[in-house]
DNA sequence: TCCTATATTTTGAGTTGTCAAAATGAAACT
DNA sequence: AGTTTCATTTTGACAACTCAAAATATAGGA
C-alpha cells in the first residue's frame, strides 16, 4: 500500500517537527494539525489510522512520534522534495525563493527513476539550495547541529550553512542581500532591546536583521 | 474552481477520443469508461457532474462531447503532458518509451511558471517526442491529417511524422529499428493475407510489421 | 412487431479525507 | 480541592470518487 500525498504530508510534517522539537519528544496534535493545515480533529483521525498501519506511535492526549518505518518514508519524501528544489534551481534556473511551492507538489509524484536521474544530473548533491541535507535513497540523513547568527560568537568570521525557513519573501530578502549558503558573515553587534542583530557580510555589506530572522540563519565557524 | 486530476483525466480522454472519432461525433460512455479505467456507471456519474459545470455536453444514452471550455482545459492538460515528455527526453535524457508514465503524473501538478520555463528551455517546440502537436498556452492546436504506412502509396519515399500510440514496448521496438519522427521510409509491399507491411527505412534496413502497427505510424510524402 | 443482445443508467454502498461543534481530558491557578 | 482554561478527542455530517449489481433503454435480427 503506497502512501497517498496526504499521508506523505503528515509524515513529513512529523519528521520536521521532531527535528526541531528534539528526538525523543512527542509532537502534540495541535502543532501537527497546524502544520498540515487541518482542523485538530482531522489530525487525530488521521494519526489513529497511521498508528494502525504502523507508521507512527500514538499516545492519546500526549502526542505522536514516527515509527522507524514512518521515519524512513518521511525521509524519502524529504529526499524527493529537496532534490526537486535543487534541480529547479540548478537545472531550470529558478530562484531559490520560488521553488518551494513547486517542490511541494512534485515531491508526491516524481518516480524513483526520475528522482535518481535528477540526483545523477546534479552530481549527487548533499544539500539543497537552502542548505538542507538531502537524505540518501535509503532514508539516511547526515544531521548536524549548527549555531545560528543569534547564538554564535560576536566579531568572529563564520560561514552561512543553511536557512531554516522556506518563506518566499524572506528568501527573496536574503537573496537581495546575498545571504545564502556559503557566504561568510560576521556578527558585529546584538541589541536585545532593539531585538536586532547587526551583520557584516563577506562582500562587505552591513545589514541589520531581527533576532527571529537571525535565529533562522545557521552557520559554522570558519 | 480548478479541476482535480480526476477531472483532467476525463477531459483529456474525451479530447483524444474526439480527435480519433472525428469532431462532431459523441463519445460513447463505454469508450470513455474504458479510457479512464473506471466502471461504466462511474463515468456516467462523473459526466453528469461535468455537464453540470459546463465542461461537457451530455446526451443520455448517446454520449458526451466537450464544450468549448472543456476543450480548452483538455488542450492545456495535453500541453503540459507533451511539454513534460519533450523535457524528459531532451533535457533529462530519458527514452521516449519511458516518459509517458511520468508525464501522466506530472501533467497534473506542474505549475504554469514551471511549464513555461520548460517551454522556453526547449525553444518552444511544436511537437513532443512522438510527433504529437503541443497546444499553445491559449489551448490552440495545429491539427493535421496524416496518412499512415497503411494508407500511403507503395514505393514512394515518405517521412515519418508521428506515432499514434504510447505503449512502452511498442515504442521500444520502434526505437530499436530507428523508426522515429523524421526517419524516411518506403513501403515496399503490403500483404493483406499475411496482415503485414514491408518497409525499407532511410538507413536501408528492412522490417516487416503488422497492419495495425503500420496504421499507427503517421507519415508525410517528401 | 417481438425478442434478444448490448450499452447505459440507477441504486446502494464503501473509501478517504475533511469540518464544526459538542464532549471530555489534563493542567493550572487560586 | 475546586474551578477555570486549554488541548484533545468524539460525533455526525459532507464531498469526491469509486464499485457491483440491478434496472432500463436502444438497436438489430428473426
Amino acid at each position: 500500500m503506497l502512501p497517498s500525498s496526504t499521508v506523505e504530508n503528515y509524515l513529513k510534517a512529523l519528521y520536521q517537527a521532531e527535528a526541531t522539537l528534539g528526538e525523543k519528544a512527542l509532537v502534540p496534535m495541535g502543532q501537527l494539525a497546524t502544520a498540515v493545515r487541518v482542523a485538530p480533529g482531522t489530525a487525530t483521525t488521521m494519526i489513529k489510522a497511521l498508528a494502525e498501519s504502523g507508521l507512527v506511535k500514538y499516545e492519546p492526549y500526549l502526542g505522536v512520534r514516527l515509527s522507524p518505518a514512518g521515519t524512513k518514508l518521511a525521509a524519502l519524501v524529504l529526499r524527493r522534495h529537496r532534490l526537486v528544489e535543487q534541480f529547479l534551481v540548478e537545472v531550470m534556473g529558478m530562484s531559490w525563493a520560488e521553488v518551494h511551492e513547486d517542490a511541494e507538489q512534485l515531491e508526491h509524484v516524481v518516480s524513483d527513476r526520475l528522482i535518481e536521474r535528477m540526483d545523477a544530473m546534479l552530481g549527487h548533491p548533499s544539500v539543497d539550495p537552502h542548505g538542507d541535507p538531502i537524505p540518501t535513497a535509503d532514508g539516511d540523513v547526515e544531521s548536524h547541529q549548527y549555531d545560528s547568527l543569534l547564538t554564535c560568537r560576536l566579531r568572529t568570521p563564520v560561514k552561512m550553512i543553511r536557512v531554516a525557513d522556506q518563506d518566499a519573501s524572506f528568501l527573496r530578502f536574503l537573496e537581495e542581500h546575498n545571504l545564502k549558503p556559503g557566504q561568510s558573515i560576521e556578527v558585529e553587534l546584538r541589541d536585545p532591546a532593539a531585538d536586532s542583530v547587526q551583520l557584516r557580510t563577506g562582500d562587505d555589506h552591513r545589514i541589520t536583521i531581527g533576532t527571529k530572522a537571525a535565529s533562522k540563519l545557521l552557520i559554522e565557524v570558519v
